[in-house]
DNA sequence: TGTACATCAGTGAACGCGCGTTCACTGATGTAC
DNA sequence: TGTACATCAGTGAACGCGCGTTCACTGATGTAC
């Protein structure tokens, strides 16, 4: 699996190519970004971005997959790192995320689709909902959370999951320029939703 | 206030104008929308629409606030007619018209931001949010919810809505193709998240 | 009731634009003998 | 080491398109006397 000097040229303007386009992104969203642009910003034609991707959606949808590897570090990290519950930690670097990169956190949940269709197949291992899903069987099993019968660990790790979510995106754009102490009031909601899975 | 026949046909024509909107958002999404095809879908020239609308994004903001009323229409309603605690009642409402109207909806979050800027304004009258906030008002009135010193209605509203909101926005992006049973997942949360505000 | 005028409710054509993508091509680099 | 050829890494120009908006205009409708 080693790379040629070759690949490695082509793999470091592939990047620079998604660079620029997410710093398009950031400027003016993603519905303005148009390959010229790009193009223009990385000193090739626009011919020339068609050597590195088959057409402007592959740029979008591979910077889209990016995002999600770097939210699944941001919560690795939180879940590792965590000195108070871990849900609660794991929650907070999520909307934290979703604050310092809201462009970013938007294009990738308008772009990427859930892979799995069904509970059937296994959660991915690079998926950020992977670490809520380890966070949430590791409580089940120190005895923080109670699992209900009749209810699996998806069903737990999708209710925070939501909360975090809606709390990302509420942030992010209807509640962009509402000024609150949402720290205060993400812990609390966190808190709460773990309170009540511990009956 | 009444209106004169020549507005009556101006407001005909205006929601005329609306739907055809709407339906081509439903048919191909906003970002694909055009005023030439609207205007096609009303018999009109282009430059007709500039008699009722003063550009395309007056068009499309105008939706997103009727949107808005329809879904405090839906969730008042809900709460009115609701057999067990009112918020689980609000809260699957607020995700089964994310469902059921899902380019609505998300052409409403997508557009619509928040007028208030801080908590110090009061909450408008015919918001989808007021809706939650009264429940909740009223859910600590009779003792169901129970608030913590330091912890405003507002931040018990904003956690329900947060948990609504994030499961609408779920189901109908990233795992819009996912298959399960969200009812019961929903329902679930929403009860851990009400039990967790009980104590 | 008739007529002159004003306003209404639009239209047609154009402006000026940027877009994604294709395709024939070219100079530079690498390879084989 | 030199030479012939192949591949690489692009480019320039064009295709064909749809877009939002403006503006001079026009026929129909309404109004005043």
């Amino acid at each position: 699996m080693s790379q040629s000097p070759k690949e490695r040229r082509q793999a470091r303007t592939r990047q620079a190519i998604l660079d620029a386009a997410r710093e398009l992104i950031l400027e003016k969203g993603v519905e303005k970004l148009s390959l010229r642009a790009v193009a223009r910003k990385v000193d090739y034609s626009p011919a020339g971005l068609y050597e590195y991707f088959t057409n402007k959606e592959a740029i979008i949808s591979t910077l889209a997959e990016q995002v999600s590897s770097q939210l699944y570090l941001a919560l690795e990290k939180a879940s590792l790192h965590a000195e108070g519950p871990p849900l609660v930690a794991i929650g907070l670097a999520y909307i934290q995320f979703a604050r310092e990169h809201s462009e970013d956190f938007l294009l990738m949940f308008s772009r990427l689709h859930s892979r799995r269709v069904s509970e059937d197949s296994p959660v991915a291992e690079d998926s950020p909902y992977k670490v809520v899903v380890d966070a949430v069987a590791s409580g089940i099993q120190s005895g923080s959370i109670c699992m209900p019968t009749h209810m699996s660990v998806e069903q737990i790790a999708y209710s925070v999951w939501a909360m975090c979510h809606g709390a990302a995106m509420l942030q992010t754009t209807h509640l962009k320029d509402f000024q609150a102490d949402f720290q205060t009031a993400d812990t609390f909601a966190f808190q709460t939703l773990l309170e009540g899975l511990a009956s």
